[in-house]
DNA sequence: ATCAATTGCGTAATGCTATAACGTGTGCGA
DNA sequence: TCGCACACGTTATAGCATTACGCAATTGAT
């Protein structure tokens, strides 16, 4: 999917989340742009809808909070399945694509005739420096 | 981990799980116990927090719901990764294992010197009978 | 037997996450 | 210029999860 011009509230929400260093709660983005004119909960989700839908924003679902792609010129519709390293300690997320696993996956579930729409991978635990 | 013998809150929420077709959010699964004396959240959420530390039962985090597991004569814990694939047609779950998988992703982290300490793999789509 | 520690339970209150429902304004093609 | 699609703003509400407090039962060491 390409990404078409970003309106005045997508890119805000955007560069917020591309400036954080740890994946970011909707209700943490409100707060971070009420001098910005945001008042609702709304206009971070409807924001946060498109950004996923042009795949520069991912949902972390194990913890309730989006993060920016960290491929922004590559398309992550195109890269198959992304997973997560989560890291409880300082928050940071490592991404990463694995066309094995992927595979793998994706064998087993044609095998139950099951069609994948979406998939969740997300690993939780602690980074080098933080373990 | 062992089982060991559950409480009566305990056995009366995984009973309803048991009996369930698919998976069953908190708030589900205290209406259906109202009738056992059920009256507050807290009362599920605490008898399934136990249920999960036994193994006995997972949390599906991309729909916020409960289910028991598949497998109850093997120990969950044994098993490695745990993945799922959620019917969002009829709401069933198909559990597997794959060491595949597992070992892929392991190997992965291993070289980022992650440490692995839960992990979510969640595929949502239609089942063969959905689609 | 007794005391202390642990564990499960009940209740009320609260906080966090997400969506429904309404209406407004703007741009654009038929 | 009409109709449509889309982004936006606001209020209210729904859904998910936890904090805090107190009580009762169990266990286990002294």
């Amino acid at each position: 999917m390409n990404t078409p011009q970003l309106t005045k509230n997508q890119t805000l929400v955007f560069d917020v989340l591309t400036k954080a260093e740890a994946p970011l709660s909707a209700y943490t983005i409100l707060d971070k742009l009420r001098d910005n004119g945001f008042r609702a909960p709304l206009q971070v989700y409807r924001a946060l809808e498109k950004l996923l839908e042009y795949g520069v924003v991912h949902r972390l679902e194990s913890i309730n909070s989006f993060v920016a792609c960290a491929h922004p010129n590559e398309d992550c519709h195109n890269h198959g399945l992304v997973a997560f390293a989560i890291c409880e300690g300082c928050g940071q997320v490592i991404e990463f694509h694995d066309h094995e696993v992927d595979h793998r996956l994706m064998d087993w579930l044609k095998s139950q005739k099951f069609k994948a729409e979406k998939a969740t991978i997300e690993i939780r635990g602690h980074c080098a420096t933080c373990s």
